[in-house]
DNA sequence: TATTGTTATACTCTATAACTATA
DNA sequence: TATAGTTATAGAGTATAACAATA
C-alpha cells in the first residue's frame, strides 16, 4: 500500500483491534539474546534522534564525525576512519556527504602533501552548536528513562561490551 | 570492522607507534552521550556478528527476520513489518533478498488475495538451525563480559530505553 | 615499500510516493 | 475506502579491490 503513512499515523501500536484471526509475532529465541535487545534499543534511540533533530538532516553518525573534528582540528582521514572503526573508503563518502553540505572542508596539511587535514567550515561550527544543544536534550530524555544510578552503570556495561 | 585489513589487520589499536605528532583524537561530548556508547556497542557486537556468522552471508536483521517467520509461520508481510518496526516497502525489499537466497518463500493466503503468508523453505530450516547454534555461541561471547546480575540488568535497562 | 586518499563497484537498510489488486 | 503488496527512486552506511600521488 501506499506508503505506510496510513497504517502508521493511523495507530502505530493497535492492529487490527479485535480481529478474530489477529496474530500476535512472539519473538522466538530472540527475547534471549542480548544482541537483539541492543539492537532494538539502538533503533530506539535512533528514531527519537531523527524526530528531534531531522530537520538538520544529520544522522547521530554524522553528528558524531562533527564533533571529533571539532574536539581535533585538523585530523586527517585515515585518523579519523581509526577514531570511528571504518574503512578508508568510507571515510571518503562521509567527508564527502559533509563537506557536500558545507559543514566541513578539506585542507592541504604541511609536510604531508598525500592527506587532508579537516576542519570545521564557518557554517559547520554554527550549525554545530545548536546541534549539541539538541542532542544533548535528546540524549537526556532517553538517558532519564534510568535513574541516575542505572545511567552511570548502563555506560560502564556499554563500554564493557564495546 | 572492516576489512581495512591492510590497516587493521596490522595493528588496530597501535597507530604509528612513537610518532611524534600522533593525534589522540578526543572524543569531545560523545563520550557524555548514552546514546553514543549504545551505537558503539551495538557497532561492536555487530562486528562479532559478522565475523561469528558472516560466512553464512546473513546479518543480524535476517536472522531476526528467520526467526520471527519461524516462530510465527504464515504471518504476512505487513505483520512483519509491524512486528519489525519498518516500512512494508522495506519489508518487500528483506522478503526479496532472503527469498532470492532461497531461506523464506511467499505462499498464497486462502481468504485473502492480497497478502503473502511467509514460511521457511527446507533450505531456511535448515540452515536457521545452524545459525541458530552460532548466533548463541556469538551472544554468550558478547553477554560474558558482563556478570550474570549484570546481563540480567542490562536487559532490562535495554528494554526501559527501548 | 608503506601510507593517504580516491574511484569503481556492490550490498544492506530504509523511506516516500504512486500504483495495482483486492477487501 | 482501506489494506496488501509492489515499483521507482533516493540516500546513508559500509566494504573490497585497484590505483595515483607522495612519503
Amino acid at each position: 500500500m501506499p506508503k505506510t503513512s496510513n497504517v502508521k499515523n493511523t495507530k502505530p501500536t493497535a492492529r487490527r483491534r479485535q480481529q478474530p484471526g489477529l496474530k500476535i509475532p512472539t519473538q522466538g529465541m530472540l527475547s534471549e539474546l542480548v544482541g537483539y535487545h541492543l539492537r532494538r534499543a539502538q533503533q530506539r534511540v535512533f528514531e527519537d534522534f531523527t524526530a528531534a533533530i531531522g530537520g538538520y538532516g544529520i544522522t547521530p553518525g554524522q553528528f558524531g564525525v562533527l564533533v571529533l573534528i571539532e574536539a581535533n582540528t585538523g585530523l586527517n582521514q585515515s585518523e579519523l576512519g581509526l577514531a570511528m572503526g571504518v574503512d578508508r573508503s568510507t571515510v571518503v563518502a562521509i567527508v564527502d556527504r559533509l563537506e557536500g553540505n558545507n559543514l566541513i572542508s578539506r585542507h592541504p596539511v604541511l609536510g604531508d602533501r598525500r592527506a587532508y587535514a579537516l576542519g570545521l567550515t564557518a557554517q559547520g561550527k554554527s550549525v554545530l552548536a545548536k546541534l549539541k544543544v539538541r542532542v544533548r536534550q535528546h540524549d537526556r530524555r532517553i538517558a532519564q528513562k534510568l535513574s541516575a544510578r542505572q545511567q552511570a552503570q548502563f555506560i560502564t556495561m556499554l563500554n564493557q561490551i564495546a
